[in-house]
DNA sequence: TTGTAAGCGTTATCAC
DNA sequence: GTGATAACGCTTACAA
C-alpha cells in the first residue's frame, strides 16, 4: 500500500528500522534506547543516539499512538479563542504539557448548544486524546456517556460543582457573583444593576450569585437586571451604561459580568462627564491586564484563570497515569480587587 | 501486542471491521462508504451508515494518518498565546480548517532563538503534519532544510520578503512602520519618538521604516528611538512614556510599535495632564479594539490578521493539495487608522 | 540485555 | 461495485 504522498521526487522518511540496520540491533532496541534508555547496554545506546541524528530521525507518534493506545495528545475544548480569558486558561495548560511532552488539540465550541459540543467532541475523539479538558460543568448525558465509552478522563475548568463522580478545577461563578454584590451593598450602593452578555451558564450564575445577595437584602430591582445574548465586548459596554443610565435615573451602581463590557462603560462616562464612582459605580470580572489602567481603574473580580489551567492540566495528567483514581475538585476562589471605580 | 490500555473494565473501540461484520462486507468497503460514498452502492452505503451510528462507530484518525501518510493536521508556530495578534490568526486559520475538517497543533516559540523554533519544529514532525504555518520569514537555514526534507508545505505568516521561493501572506512591516513616520510629519511633527518593545524581526523592521522615513526627512533622532527587549504591555507604555516625557521635553510625538504600549501611554497622559494630541502626538501599531475607545481614541495602523490567517491556511491548503504549485506571496498591507491622539 | 512475532486500525493496490 | 492482501511505523508480549 504504501501510503506515501506519491510525488516524483519523494524521499522515505527515515525509519526506525534504517536506524536499527545502520546500527546493527533490531528495531524494538532502537525503541527502548529512545523510550527507557536505562534498558539498553550503554555501548548500544550511545550508537543508536549517534545513528538517530546523523540519520536525521524524528520518529512517528502517529505510528506509536497506534501501537501503544497513548497518542501523547489531550484536547482542550473552550467556547472562544478570541476571549483573553481562555487563552489565558490554556497558557496554563501549556506550561504543564511541554514538561511531559504532551501536545493540545484546541477544540472551539462557540459558545453554541449542547449539540455542538457533542459534534466537537466526537471530531477530538477521531484522534484518541489521552485526556480531555472541557470548559463549564454543563455538558451534556451525551457528552459524558461518550467520555465513558472511550474511557477517556476528563476535568472540567472554570466553574465548581457538588457533583463528586466529576473533577473539575475553578471556582464557584455564583460565590464569585456574590462577592461583586455584597461589596456594592457595603459601599452604601441601593439602585444596583446588573449586566451580562454571553449569557454561558457561568456568566449567568455569576448574574444570579450577584442578584441573590441583593434579593436577600431587599434591594433587588429586576428592571436593573440586564442580560443580552450578544457577545461581550467594549462597544457594547458603552451602548449598554448609556441606555441604563438613560433610562433608570436613579441607578447609582453596575456590576458587569466580563470586564471588557465594564471597560466600554468607564470610557463613554468618561467621556461623557458621569463620574465613577461619586455617581455610579462600576464593577467588572476577571481583572483583565487593562482594568488598573482604565479612567478609573476598575474594581473588579479576579480569577486564576492560568492557576485553573495548569492545576486542570495537573489533574489531568494524573488521572491519565492512574485511571483508578478518584474524581477531585479543587476550587481556586474568586477575589474581590478593589480600585477607583466604586 | 495489542496496546489497549489494560485496565480491568476496557471495553474495546469499534472498529472498522466491526462495522463490517456487522452489515456483511469488507472493512475496505466501509472506508469506501465513508470517504467516498458515490463508490459505493446506495443499498449498501445506507446499511453502514446505519449500522455506524447504532454501534457508535468512531473512525481513528491515528490509523487513517498511518496508512494514508495524511494526518489531516497542521501546525501552526507562533510566538505567543497571550498576545491578542496571534490568537486572531489562528482565529482566521481556524475558520478555513474547520470547513476542511482539519486540525491544528499550535507550537508557541516564545519569542526566543532561532534554535528553540528548530527543537519545536521538530516535535511538531513527530505528529507527521500535511503543512505548517509560520510566524514571519526569518527562521533558519535548519528550519527550511527540515521542511524540505520532510517535504511539508510550509507558508510564512505576518511579513513579507523577497524571496520568491518562500510562499508567505502577510504586509510589509517596513512600509507599515514608514506609514506611520510619514503621518506624523506631515502633521506637523518633528520630534518624533520611536518606542518598541519585544523587539522580534517584525518589530524591529516596523521602527526601521519610521526611522529611514524620519531621516529621509532630516528629522531623525536617535536619542528618540528608545527600543527596550521587555515585552510590550500596558504598564510598559506608561513607563515609558514617562521617561521619555522627562528626558526630552522637545518631543511632540510618539510612535508605539504595539497599540498596549499606546494604550498605557494615553492612561498616563490622561491621568497627568498631558494633552493628547495637542501636547503630544500618539500613534500605535495593530489596531487593537480598545484602540477606538482609548482616552483619546487611537491613530494606529490596523493589519488584517484574521484575514491573514485565512488566506494563509487557504494557501497552505492548495499545496497540500498540490505539492507541485509554484511558491505564492500576498501581500494584504496595512493601513492607518486615524483617531484623535494624532 | 536483546530479539521475534504479532498486531494497532486504517488505506493503497490490484484483482474480480 | 466489492474484496483480499499487504503495508504504514511502531510497541506489546513473550522468548532467548
Amino acid at each position: 500500500m504504501q501510503g506515501q504522498k506519491s510525488r516524483a521526487s519523494f524521499r522515505r522518511r527515515t525509519t526506525m528500522a534504517d536506524v536499527a540496520r545502520d546500527v546493527g540491533v533490531s528495531a524494538i532496541t532502537v525503541s527502548r534506547a529512545l523510550r527507557n534508555p536505562e534498558t539498553v547496554s550503554e555501548p548500544v545506546r550511545e550508537r543508536i543516539t549517534e545513528a538517530c541524528r546523523r540519520l536525521g530521525y524524528v520518529p512517528s507518534r502517529v505510528a506509536s499512538a497506534l501501537a501503544s493506545a497513548r497518542s501523547k495528545t489531550i484536547s482542550v475544548l473552550i467556547p472562544s479563542l478570541t476571549n483573553i480569558v481562555f487563552v489565558e486558561v490554556v497558557a496554563g495548560i501549556k506550561q504543564i504539557l511541554d514538561a511531559l511532552d504532551y501536545q493540545m488539540l484546541i477544540g472551539i465550541t462557540g459558545y453554541e448548544d449542547q449539540m455542538a459540543e457533542e459534534r466537537l467532541l466526537m471530531q477530538h475523539l477521531e484522534y484518541a486524546p489521552d485526556g480531555i479538558l472541557l470548559t463549564g460543568i454543563d455538558q451534556s448525558e451525551t457528552v459524558i456517556r461518550l467520555l465513558g465509552d472511550f474511557s477517556v478522563p476528563a476535568v472540567h475548568m472554570m466553574d465548581s460543582s457538588e457533583r463528586a463522580d466529576c473533577s473539575w478545577v475553578g471556582f464557584s461563578n455564583t460565590d464569585a457573583g456574590a462577592i461583586a454584590g455584597r461589596h456594592l451593598l457595603e459601599t452604601g450602593r441601593r439602585h444596583i444593576a446588573i449586566v451580562a452578555a454571553q449569557l454561558d451558564p457561568r456568566s449567568t450564575r455569576r448574574c444570579d450569585g450577584c442578584r441573590d445577595v441583593l434579593q436577600a437584602a431587599g434591594h433587588y430591582d429586576p428592571a436593573l437586571d440586564i442580560r443580552v445574548p450578544h457577545s461581550s465586548s467594549i462597544p457594547l459596554g458603552a451602548e449598554l451604561v448609556q441606555k441604563l443610565l438613560r433610562e433608570h435615573e436613579a441607578c447609582d451602581a453596575v456590576y458587569f459580568c466580563n470586564d471588557d463590557l465594564a471597560h466600554g462603560a468607564l470610557f463613554w462616562c468618561s467621556q461623557n462627564g458621569v463620574a465613577v464612582p461619586e455617581r455610579l459605580a462600576v464593577v467588572g470580572f476577571h481583572d483583565f491586564s487593562a482594568s488598573a489602567w482604565t479612567p478609573p481603574p476598575l474594581t473588579t473580580i479576579e480569577t486564576p484563570r492560568q492557576e485553573i489551567g495548569r492545576e486542570a492540566a495537573r489533574l489531568l495528567m494524573a488521572r491519565i497515569e492512574d485511571p483508578g483514581q478518584p474524581a477531585r475538585q479543587i476550587d481556586l476562589g474568586a477575589r474581590l480587587i478593589r480600585r477607583a471605580s466604586s
